[in-house]
RNA sequence: GCCCGAGUGGCGGAAUUGGUAGACGCAAGGGACUUAAAAUCCCUCGGAGGCAACUCUGUGCCGGUUCGAGUCCGGCCUCGGGCACCA
């Protein structure tokens, strides 16, 4: 008996469906969007832990496909950005170079997966004809103002040279080589997205997305309501208006524009010198500082219910970029304020006591519980919850303030000093200020330049090539200057999902009745890295264009998988030479349909794992065991144990497919093909149809059985298999006895048996321990269990 | 510090969602076949006890609910992840 050759087989299989792909006739079928997020080229090779979100995707395009969709599956590159410059800088290639090279070592590793990608639709983020359209969106968020830009201090991070944005600097570390961020001056381009801030936060509520992901980018939006109070023309933002009695001093951020005009001439230099030591510590320092900082301005305001004097600091624990820039302070029930407040000797009031004691005998700390009002004037005994409110209520009618919401999310930083990105399609006027380039000269290409190394000094590298900055102004005609920033990493990514459909059109980023015919995408695929990031800008740009009418969707993406991430040695594998398993490695040895058996059996796949280099032998040895079983099958007509055999097969298979349990798919497939082997003589039809089973696994086999069984067509021609529920009965069921919830035998009897029958027979088949007992209660659970509870 | 997850054999993991814990694999040990190896096949494989059909015990720890708990509730412990001066 011959052992499978995987490799001729998969060779021959890869051949054929180059020459006529596995799909056919498709127009006309209900349509399945399945997309795998796109892997970014920042390195030569992807290593297992990528594959097996690809192997994912494709199992869930087949599946489709043979259950009768039309299957848009599509892959491409993002290729611009910085991971992509930085590894051609130490490659000490041009970025396009590089870029190129790695797309081809990806792109025949993606091929040697055996995915069902229609090459005629991949993408290239770095295509003129592709970021033309990333430019055209930019140009209608600029009209709209959504577009703008502001001088202002930045995440800088030093190492890669560029500013950050908040969401690539979390933590206040660079989110790609973790160098601390500093702040720098420097003039951006801003994204609005905090105007979709609340539909971005509400309309969570409609995806079917992972809940930790949900809840990933509803902190991020980080909604929160409170009141605005106005301070003697000092605005502060709070959530707690209930303890506006407990008030007793003010902190603006170091950045708050008030802060030179109300400091008093005495305390001037302190002041200055405390902004300026602030604003030269990078943001980590400034976390990281447990100790509390802070310095008296010398002005006092009011508060406006106790109408006691509240002194000014300034102080760094405040952001200036959130709320107002300024707080309350309320250190009886704010531990920050209350750290602050011993520090500097200020006065501590409680407003709050927990219900039903009068007061804490000594503040020690901050009381940030639940309770009810004291000290607080009129508003003594209301509870948190009902204080809130009044207070709010009573400074929205004296015209002090007023209840409002806050979110965290702040507007995109959307330019990078960088080479490797799409221009900004914008030229800088005297006269006319900043004015777009007309459509009808987009794309504004990126020049091919010799020297795209990153400066110093905020400054593009493209600011260096003069013929391709000064040009006339599109409005007056006058001299102008180019935009010599260029846009970040994830702006291509951004609205990809919408170019697949339709990604030759030189006219729109998509035909509207591609776009009508096949978004949103109805699954899609990828890590948990991009939970904040891609995710939400890609959910964001979609509401944009939903506004603008270039799509009839505000949500791209309403279910999500986000797999796992596969660890080797106990660190995450990464790219490039540095650490992983290559499927390279592993193809020569195992062949592709091994590795994406293998790639779903080792967990879960929503679970992060382990690399087991040793555990795809399993995996190996069944696709051989499924040889032998066709092999060496001595057909027989299919008896009733075969039938039941067969629609048991189908059933598990498919339950375990549709909840998405690939582990469980590939264990039951072990275990059937155990019971078939072990079965004297097989029926041709269930050969066939675990085939077809098998076939968005195992592709190649399954393809070489079916051809084996006598067809001339692809397995992927055929229909999922049904089961019939009836086949699935059993003439026998076997119950469990049980005495006091503890096994005591089993019970065969035929499936009709009425309970009074079944418990007879238990009490006399556990007669010798029943005898000696006394019977309080006997439970019986239909096809479980009896179980007997004695004394 | 706050908010999520997760703890099951030597290992990866199953368990119809409250009903036989350890499916399916990996590794290990023993055996068959073979001149030998590879491949394949058979047996053992949580712990303790027994010649044995079996018995007791066992899903991070302590308690609870229940006829019955890996699964539900309360309290801890450990690990992983997210957020982190957001007022």
């Amino acid at each position: 008996m011959s052992r499978y050759d995987f490799k001729n087989t998969e060779k021959k299989w890869r051949a054929r469906w180059a020459a006529r792909p596995i799909q056919q006739n498709a127009e006309g079928k209900p349509k399945y969007y399945c997309l795998t997020m796109f892997p970014y080229p920042s390195g030569t090779a992807l290593h297992v832990g990528h594959w097996r979100c690809y192997v994912i995707g494709d199992i869930l395009a087949r599946h489709k496909i043979l259950q009768g969709y039309h299957v848009l599956h599509p892959m491409g590159w993002d290729a611009f950005g910085l991971a992509a410059e930085n590894n051609a800088i130490k490659q000490k290639k041009h970025p396009s170079k590089s870029v190129t090279e790695n797309i081809a070592s990806m792109k025949r590793q993606l091929m040697e997966m055996s995915t069902v990608y229609d090459w005629k639709d991949e993408i290239n983020t770095t295509d003129p004809a592709y970021y033309k359209w990333t430019q055209w969106i930019f140009a209608r968020m600029f009209e709209r103002g959504l577009a703008y830009e502001k001088e202002m201090p930045l995440n800088w991070c030093q190492s890669c040279k560029v500013v950050l944005a908040n969401e690539e600097a979390e933590g206040g570390v660079c989110e790609r080589c973790k160098h601390p961020a500093t702040k720098k001056n420097l003039r951006q381009w801003m994204l609005k997205i905090t105007a979709y801030g609340e539909r971005l936060l509400s309309d969570l509520e409609k995806l079917s997305w992972p809940p930790r992901v949900k809840k990933m980018q509803a902190d991020w939006i980080g909604k929160s309501y409170g009141a605005e109070i106005d301070f003697d023309g000092i605005k502060a933002f709070t959530t707690r208006p209930d303890t506006l009695c407990g008030a007793t001093f003010m902190v603006l951020a170091p950045e708050h524009p008030l802060v030179e005009a109300l400091t008093a001439p005495e305390c001037k230099e302190a002041v200055d010198a405390y902004v300026q030591r602030a604003s030269a510590r990078s943001s980590v320092d400034r976390m990281q500082d447990k100790e509390k900082t802070g310095v008296f301005t010398g002005k006092y305001v009011i508060n406006p219910l106790t109408k006691e004097k509240m002194p000014v600091w300034v102080a760094d624990y405040v952001l200036a970029d959130y709320g107002t820039g300024a707080i309350m302070c309320v250190p009886g029930h704010d531990e920050r304020d209350f750290v602050f407040a011993k520090k500097f000797d200020l006065p501590i009031v409680q407003v709050i006591t927990p219900e039903g004691r009068d007061a804490l005998p000594l503040l020690a700390e901050a009381y940030t519980g639940d309770g009810v009002l004291v000290n607080s004037g009129a508003f003594d005994g209301m509870t948190v919850a009902k204080a809130k409110k009044a207070i709010s209520d009573f400074i929205e009618k004296e015209g002090l303030g007023k209840a409002t919401v806050n979110y965290k999310l702040r507007d995109w930083v959307f330019s990078r000093q960088r080479y490797w990105g799409e221009p900004i399609p914008i030229i800088h006027c005297e006269a006319c200020g900043p004015v777009l380039v007309p459509d009808s000269q987009l794309p504004v290409l990126l020049p091919d330049i010799a020297s795209y190394e990153p400066t110093d000094t905020g400054e593009s590298p493209l600011a260096k090539i003069d013929d391709w900055v000064n040009t006339p102004c599109p409005q007056c005609g006058l001299p102008a200057k180019r935009e010599t920033n260029t846009m970040p990493q994830w702006a291509g990514s951004s609205w990809y999902f919408l170019r697949y459909p339709d990604v030759d059109n030189p006219e729109a980023l998509a035909d509207p009745q591609a776009l009508a015919q096949w978004l949103p995408v109805d699954h899609y695929v990828g890590g948990i890295e991009h939970a904040v990031l891609h995710l939400l800008y890609a959910r964001f740009y979609t509401k944009f264009l939903y506004d603008i009418g270039v799509v009839a969707f505000e949500e791209p993406f309403p279910a999500l998988f986000n797999n796992g991430m596969i660890y080797y040695k106990g660190k995450k594998m990464s790219k490039g030479e540095g650490h992983g398993v290559s499927p390279d490695e592993v193809l020569p040895k195992y062949g592709c349909d091994a590795l994406r058996l293998y790639e779903m059996f080792i967990a879960p796949p929503e679970m992060d794992c382990e690399w087991d280099d040793s555990g795809i032998e399993g995996v190996a040895r069944f696709l051989n065991k499924v040889w032998r079983l066709v092999e060496s099958a001595r057909f027989v007509p299919p008896t009733e144990e075969l039938l039941r055999a067969r629609h048991r097969m189908i059933h598990d298979i498919t339950i375990r497919l549709d909840n998405l349990s690939l582990n469980t798919v590939v264990s039951g497939f072990m275990e059937h093909t155990n019971y078939l082997l072990a079965m004297p003589g097989l029926d041709k039809e269930t050969l066939e149809i675990l085939a077809v089973l098998l076939s968005p696994f195992a592709p190649h086999m399954a393809e070489e059985i079916w051809e084996r069984l006598g067809h001339t067509e692809s397995v992927f021609s055929q229909p999922w298999p049904a089961y019939d529920p009836e086949m699935l009965k059993t003439d026998t069921i076997e119950l469990v006895m049980q005495i006091n919830g503890k096994l005591r035998g089993h019970l065969q009897v035929p499936a009709e048996t009425d309970k009074d029958t079944i418990l007879a027979q238990a009490r006399k088949a556990l007669a010798p321990r029943l005898e000696v007992a006394e019977i309080v209660k006997e439970i019986y659970v239909p096809g479980r269990i009896v179980n007997f509870v004695v004394k």
